[in-house]
DNA sequence: CTGCAGACCTGCGTC
DNA sequence: AGGTCTGCAG
């Protein structure tokens, strides 16, 4: 057979990453180097070049998205849908074990996904019915606690004894929360994985089974797999199997949730005679966003080494512009995209990217000031909205009485006058029992238990339930038609249609929506695993986000975070915000490795920019209620000199004539010589680090410094009074 | 039982 | 500044 033409539109390493041996390999893509490329072909060679089945192929991604997108490109290019290869997300896959095998993994048939919403809801009730003090141990931080033992690969039991009360507690609400699943048949994220692993740790003969169907294992994003997740591929690719692993070190970013860079670098040592092939020929961006990304880059240890280069020319420099606030960094991005506009380009080919999404608002005032569509990228998940998930759980609560956490949901929503009051009756009766609530709820209702007029209500409220069941029940509808009337049954539509606001609006909008997702949802697609196409369906929402952006195709800016952008490319790229203690975000000053990874997150935002990068930074910005000065980021330091020019806005905005713009180039010549001299303010005798007293505040640590002369300022971090900033030729401050 | 007013906290966010 | 959560008045 002619296999051909899956090489002939390759260059050369890319063409040996995809025809290497059946062995294992890892392929180090930088970013734009055509790295979804490659495994697609990948895939495409090992079926017709090596004759495997499909089916003896598993793809794993990080993202529904990506799953989606390498499934589609798969078909693309082969023809036809790879019939009966696995290819889909960690969490997906586990899923589709643990159906499958719901038995030997130790779970009932009925056991349900909870995202992390669920999840905290569930340490709330916990935490309650323990009295446990919810001051000391935040149930935010109990859920954070328990996440990453269990990215860790830790059971309760698996946790190291310590000897603070503070952990002990941990531990402790980590046991209670095991049990809480356990008997509810409730699985979060990480215990998807967890689940997945031991699954085939303790049945030998089952991972015995997967290990030789699957004989080749291809995995994208390899720098995000956190230790479970590792440690499951491991298993699974066994030592008969093989993996083609694709990543890049330089564009790990999600180490605060598990990720281990570690992962990628050890992985010569776990999968025996490792191939490496480094794509860096770029086909994305220009010579000097390149020179800009990989000069930045090269100030990180401890890297997989890799310079990206592209034949396509130099193109424009970096611009680099300094607003005097945060209002006018707006403005002149806004300035910039108008002019992109009017020469005919698309709005969707220009984005901008900033580091935490509160930056986003100042930005959006402006685009709806000077009415310039736009979309804004994550955010709030379609199936995490309030509205849906209660839809959701009124399903679920038709399918199972039982189920409590959906119960809990909503009872009273909206209204209908069973209060926290009632609601605690029930559950006391439920715990005394050892019963469910909706059991407890009968009893009330039966034996006439609570005053009638609560009574009825929580009658009312069971008969509407039932009533749900058997709408649930009735083979003529459809998915779409039972949550049309489910939700008309509920009264869902009038009660948030008199919320005020636009809220409302939009949230009657994704109720329509659902009913819309759930007529298109096709059972089939998802396997023979699932009891029902209701089932089916809950377990979906849970486990994908729902891309349901309304105006998706319409042509806009789009706004994100630089999380979000990873695997994205637009020909015009602004990246706002690029001041200290903004990005890299003050928070990873304190940890070590954190720092490096925000510059492997700046970049991620760099190399997005196809054309032209734009970067901005603001003076002064107003960030959670208080105005703060911050110098520009080091990361524009980092960048070589000869990529970068400073550019200024014609139409000049109003200022006070006393806040001049110092000059941009003689900013970094002065932040130059501060490190050279060991980051000694000019013309004063404090220094960074030095222990100083001050007549109101007390003593402190000085943390930080900026500007030059008369304007020269310290931040201080008083032990007493807190971090202020201060004028120099003011504050009489007193080096100890 | 419901609705409003003040306290709180505040990074990124897949599944 | 702004959303969520808790506490009190109707």
């Amino acid at each position: 057979m002619d296999v051909s033409f899956i090489l002939d539109a390759l260059n050369d390493k890319q063409r040996e990453a995809v025809a290497a041996p059946l062995q294992n390999s890892l392929v180090l893509a930088g970013a734009g180097s055509g790295k979804t490329r490659v495994l697609v072909h990948r895939i495409a060679w090992l079926m017709h070049a090596y004759e495997i089945s499909p089916y003896s192929l598993m793809a794993v991604t990080f993202t529904n998205k990506a799953a989606r997108e390498m499934q589609a490109r798969i078909e693309q290019l082969v023809g036809v849908p790879p019939q009966g290869m696995w290819v889909g997300t960690f969490h997906g896959i586990a899923h589709r074990l643990l159906r499958a095998h719901w038995r030997d993994a130790g779970l009932k048939e009925s056991f349900q996904i909870m995202d992390s919403d669920d999840q905290l809801r569930l340490v709330k009730r916990i935490m309650r019915e323990l009295s446990i003090d919810e001051t000391r141990w935040p149930p935010k931080q109990v859920c954070w606690f328990i996440n990453a033992q269990k990215d860790e690969g830790r059971r309760a039991a698996h946790v190291p004894d310590s000897h603070d009360p503070f952990s002990r507690g941990m531990r402790e609400m980590y046991y209670h929360y095991e049990e809480a699943c356990e008997k509810n048949g409730l699985l979060d994220f990480g215990e998807l994985l967890l689940r997945a692993h031991e699954l085939m740790l303790t049945n030998p003969a089952l991972l015995k089974h997967y290990q030789q169907r699957f004989v080749h294992v291809l995995v994208d994003e390899f720098q995000d797999t956190n230790t479970i997740q590792y440690a499951w591929l491991r298993l699974m690719v066994g030592e008969e199997g093989s993996i083609t692993a694709v990543g890049d070190d330089d564009q790990s970013i999600y180490g605060w949730r598990g990720a281990k860079i570690e992962n990628i670098q050890n992985l010569s040592k776990h999968f025996k005679d490792l191939h490496t092939i480094r794509l860096e020929q770029n086909y994305r961006s220009t010579g000097h966003i390149l020179k800009a990304a990989n000069g930045l880059i090269s100030n990180n240890d401890d890297r997989l080494g890799k310079e990206l280069w592209t034949d396509s020319g130099e193109g424009e420099p970096i611009s680099v512009y300094a607003g005097f606030n945060e209002q006018d960094e707006a403005r002149f991005i806004i300035e910039i995209i108008k002019k992109w506009r009017d020469d005919g380009n698309a709005l969707k080919d220009m984005a901008i990217l900033y580091r935490s999404n509160a930056q986003s608002r100042v930005i959006e005032e402006c685009l709806v000031r000077e009415q310039i569509a736009y979309r804004i990228y994550g955010g709030h998940r379609f199936y995490d909205r309030l509205e849906i998930k209660n839809a959701l759980a009124y399903a679920r609560l038709a399918i199972d009485p039982n189920d409590d956490g959906a119960m809990e949901r909503v009872i009273n929503v909206p209204t209908r006058g069973i209060g926290e009051r009632s609601i605690g009756t029930i559950r006391e009766i439920a715990r005394d029992q050892g019963c469910s609530m909706w059991q407890a709820a009968d009893q009330i209702v039966t034996h006439s238990l609570m005053p009638a007029r609560a009574a009825n209500a929580i009658k009312g409220f069971m008969q509407l339930i039932q009533g749900m069941a058997s709408t649930l029940q009735n083979p003529d509808l459809g998915l779409g038609d039972i949550f049309d009337q489910i939700i008309a049954e509920a009264g869902l539509i009038p009660y948030h249609e008199k919320e005020k606001g636009e809220k409302g609006e939009a949230r009657v909008e994704n109720l329509k929506e659902l009913v819309n997702a759930a007529s298109g949802f096709n059972w089939l697609e998802t396997d023979e695993e699932f009891s029902s196409p209701m089932m089916a369906f809950l377990d979906q929402a849970v486990l994908d986000a729902g891309e349901a952006q309304a105006d998706e195709y319409q042509d806009s800016v789009q706004l994100m975070t630089l999380h979000s952008a990873k695997g994205l490319e637009f020909p015009l790229v602004f990246m706002a915000g690029v001041e200290e203690n903004l990005f890299p975000s003050r928070m990873s000053f304190e940890e070590p490795g954190r720092l490096e990874e925000e510059r492997r997150l700046c970049y991620v935002g760099i190399t997005r920019a196809m054309q032209k990068l734009y970067i901005t930074y603001a003076e002064s910005r107003r960030l959670h209620g208080s105005e703060s000065f911050n110098s520009p980021s080091r990361f524009i330091r980092e960048i070589p000199e000869e990529c970068l020019e400073e550019v200024r806005l014609r139409s000049q905005v109003a200022r006070p004539v006393s806040m001049q713009r110092p000059d941009y180039s003689a900013s970094i010549q002065r932040q130059n010589q501060n490190i050279m001299q060991g980051h000694t303010v000019p013309e004063t005798n404090v220094s960074m680090g030095d222990r100083v007293k001050h007549p109101i505040f007390g003593e402190g640590l000085v943390v930080n410094y900026e500007g030059q002369g008369p304007q020269a300022r310290v931040q201080v971090n008083f032990d007493d009074a807190g971090t202020k900033w201060l004028v120099l030729s003011f504050a009489k401050l007193e080096v100890l």
